[in-house]
DNA sequence: ATAAACTTTCAATAATTATTGAAAGTTTAA
DNA sequence: TTAAACTTTCAATAATTATTGAAAGTTTAT
């Protein structure tokens, strides 16, 4: 395969992905092109290259800014702005984590946590199937939410060798 | 708050937490009521505690036994199908995780190693970004892939026994 | 102050995704 | 075999979400 046809297939694949699991599809795939290509790219060649309007490359752009994925950069002598994608990809993991975390995870943690403190007819077996499961939900979100807050401190070294070892 | 209002809420973001994640509001929120009714229902009483059609229950109930999150069930004497929900909550993650590898984790794997092969110009720095980020983040994808697959195979308090003890 | 170069906004429109509901299909009982 | 009880299908429609593009806004240089 050609390196243009590569970069094509990796576009889609990471737009895909991205809409897979409710990111945007457009924001996923510039998000993958500035991260394969070797220089910063303006508005004008990301539009181009991927045949967007100049609004969406816009709003693209500053929600890739906002989810900490992408930085601009100024070229002496140009007012062009240029973008270009942090190519770390554990930091790409924990920008991502952090996002969602803030702005999904925790809504989720503060509604729980005010279900379960409902009370009720502890012999009505709706009441007892509804209180467990808030419960066991709240348990695990905050397991979940725990391993996200270790995974936003740690290393990408450390993190993967003590979660790793599990497996041996 | 009363037990039908804080069912309502639980509905709703749990509706809303699913439709964040690509899942369909109206799969997660039928997936909410079931699993916080003690009592299996029927097609009918999930129409009429959610407001969405026949069609829309039926197609609905279909995915989530796809997704083995749900059952049906058969009362002795009835000809009408009850459905309800699996309530262990890391059965839930585990089958939701088991899903969602295999529908799109997998896929993405095989185009990642797919693209890690393409050769060219080691002096081009097009080529040298692009296969470098491939290769990162095919390294961390593969690292998803095994802590997945250890958490389909693994008891939940083994599991968090095992990823919390990270945290001390 | 003017204009060129560039960025942002947002109402209109397009594309996508979800939902309806009625007709067709199936199963069971008599 | 008929009909009632129930489930499934799917074309039409509605609701949601993404995109366009042109006008308005901003910055910089002269």
């Amino acid at each position: 395969m050609e390196l243009a046809a590569a970069k094509l297939k990796f576009i889609e694949a990471w737009g895909k992905l991205g809409s897979e699991w409710g990111i945007n599809r457009t924001m996923a795939q510039v998000h993958a092109l500035l991260l394969i290509s070797a220089e910063a790219l303006t508005t004008e060649e990301i539009m181009e290259n991927l045949s967007i309007s100049r609004g969406n490359a816009n709003m693209t752009l500053r929600d890739l800014i906002g989810w900490g994925l992408i930085e601009k950069q100024h070229k002496a002598g140009e007012r062009k702005e240029y973008f270009f994608a942090d190519k770390d990809v554990w930091n790409i993991a924990r920008q991502v984590a952090k996002e969602r975390k803030k702005r999904e995870l925790e809504p989720v943690l503060k509604v729980l946590t005010e279900l379960s403190t409902v009370e009720g007819d502890e012999k009505d077996p709706e009441f007892k199937t509804f209180k467990k499961s808030i419960n066991d939900i709240n348990k695990l979100a905050n397991n979940v939410d725990k391993t996200l807050e270790t995974m936003l401190k740690a290393e990408e070294s450390w993190f993967w060798g003590s979660v790793l070892k599990v497996f041996k």
